[in-house]
RNA sequence: GCCCCCAUCGUCUAGAGGCCUAGGACACCUCCCUUUCACGGAGGCGACGGGGAUUCGAAUUCCCCUGGGGGUACCA
């Protein structure tokens, strides 16, 4: 059998990672069984459901490379196929109309507490008979479906992840809403758990994995695909992402969607192996370092972890900064672009060698690629500030000479050997330390103490002729003026 | 409260009875490279929650405790 499987994102909040998580699961899941991976938009809840939310998911997939090989479906264009569902359930008496009021189910709630039991439903409207069904329609009741759940029933399946899970019918609070209150002999909105079963069933999927935190929906699902007479389908249930006090990372947390990992600057790459590795560890020779498909190639579930796993940004920041050195310098400068741009720096006038000679000297520096922005800054155009301690090493003594002694050469077309040659040639003429030379150039070349390395840089400026101009400058500082 | 799940370095993990004086990665510390900062290289620090049981032998199996997490909706 072809294993099917899907991520089914609801579309009430940008794509969190913990979804995106369980997409790559899937993903690879699909990917090593030569399966098919399905998008399926849950967008029942209509008061919460927003249309650029399920443009943010669809986009951040596709940013991680996962790509789906069926759909987007959307739920609300199925109603009909659920209603009809919930209509042949009702018919073969699995499923029945109760009319109790939120208020009276929250009374009912407290006692149970008061008294110390589980709250959960009392089944009260099970059985009712047609008169009363009249006389709470009479009094303009709505009301609920609500599927029947044996408290005697033991459920169990064989989980992916964990192993044999069991529960007892009578944990699972009663008989359960399939559908939202409505008047009369309508219908109302189906509920998750119920639209859940009859999509996974109508879609064939041959597999569920998803979070832990669904692990108690799994054995009402299951009554429900035995009510609907169908074969139950395999679940794994994954850990979950655990923020830093061990709690279920969630949107409070702050970061937790995968367009804002976006625009902090990580790569697809460094977030996709890193939320695998949150849970699974590759095989032996494998390393931890690896792109999906090749996680792809070695998955299974006999490797994914059962606890929780803390996000742990160091890791993650290591694992992005490894992609960007590994990056070759033209593929650097197109992933650098944006974020030029975006800080307005004007390379476009720059030769593509040029950008490249710079993407090789900055990218061994780069965690984000947003670092780019302050690594660049030196190279965007001819002049430059001069901070605190470019100054102090600029009023050093001899640091005048050292500067007047590079003016006076002609610095045209320099290269790495040429500067080199000149380095010594003024340590020599000046008679000082080549610290102070080289000090000294690095405080009129870049206009601080830190940064690239300055011969380099120095090429580069001069590649541009902005050289001469910044040893003028720094000269006019040096002498005071 | 009740139900379910989980438990190895600070963090992510390897480990499926002897290969474990517990391995790797991140972080941290030291040194090397480098007349800056990074990168890179070499070292170092650092863990099997507790108690029973099984066994010649347990991180690995079983039980209890403790701890943590998830769930408990007319959300998904």
């Amino acid at each position: 059998m072809t294993v099917r499987v899907r991520i089914a994102p609801s579309p009430t909040g940008n794509l969190h990672i913990g979804t995106a998580r369980t997409a790559v699961f899937n993903w690879l899941f699909a990917r090593n069984q030569g399966g098919t991976f399905v998008l399926r938009v849950e967008d029942t809840d209509q008061e919460r459901s927003r249309p650029e939310y399920t443009q943010n998911i669809l986009e951040g997939l596709s940013w991680l490379g996962l790509q789906w090989d069926e759909g987007p479906v959307f739920q609300t264009d199925r109603f009909d196929l659920y209603q009809q569902k919930i209509q042949d359930l009702l018919d073969r008496g699995l499923a029945y109309r109760c009319y109790c009021t939120p208020d009276e189910l929250d009374e009912m709630r407290s006692q149970q507490k008061a008294r110390g039991e589980a709250p959960r439903y009392d089944n009260r409207h099970r059985n009712l008979t047609p008169e009363q069904r009249a006389a709470f329609e009479a009094e303009g009741r709505t009301s609920v479906i609500r599927f029947k759940i044996d408290d005697d029933r033991t459920i169990s399946w064989i989980d992916l992840v964990r192993g044999r899970v069991t529960w007892s019918g009578r944990d699972l609070g009663g008989d359960m809403v399939i559908a939202r209150a409505a008047s009369g002999q309508s219908v109302g909105q189906p509920l998750y758990n119920f639209v859940v079963v009859v999509d996974d069933l109508d879609m064939a999927m041959t597999h569920v994995i998803r979070g832990e935190d669904h692990i108690g929906n799994t054995p009402k699902q299951i009554l429900l695909y035995e009510a609907l007479g169908a074969e139950v389908p395999e679940f794994g249930h994954t850990p979950l992402i655990l923020n830093e006090s061990g709690q279920k990372l969630s949107k409070r947390d702050g970061v937790t969607s995968i367009s804002d990992f976006q625009a902090l600057g990580y790569t697809p790459e460094a977030i996709g192996n890193y939320m695998t590795l949150l849970g699974w560890s590759p095989p032996e020779p494998m390393t931890e370092r690896f792109t999906l498909a090749e996680a792809a190639e070695q998955f299974s579930f006999d490797r994914v972890n059962k606890a929780g796993a803390k996000f742990d940004w160091d890791k993650l920041n290591w694992l992005n900064s490894q992609v960007l050195h590994d990056l070759s310098p033209g593929e650097l400068v197109s992933r650098l672009g944006p974020v030029w741009s975006a800080a307005g720096y004007d390379f476009s006038h720059s030769p593509e060698a040029w950008l490249e000679e710079l993407a090789a000297l900055i990218g061994p520096s780069l965690t984000l690629l947003k670092d780019a922005v302050e690594l660049s800054r030196f190279y965007v155009s001819e002049s430059i500030d001069y901070d605190d301690s470019a100054r102090a090493q600029l009023s050093q003594d001899g640091a005048v000479g050292v500067l007047e002694g590079f003016l006076a050469e002609s610095l045209e077309n320099l290269d790495a050997v040429a500067a080199k040659g000149l380095i010594n040639q003024v340590t020599k003429a000046q008679g000082v330390k080549k610290g102070l030379v080289m000090r000294t150039l690095r405080a009129a070349l870049m206009g601080t103490m830190q940064g690239p390395d300055v011969q380099q840089s120095w090429l580069l400026l001069n590649q541009r002729g902005w050289d001469r101009s910044r040893l003028d400058q720094a000269r006019s500082i040096a002498q005071g003026e």
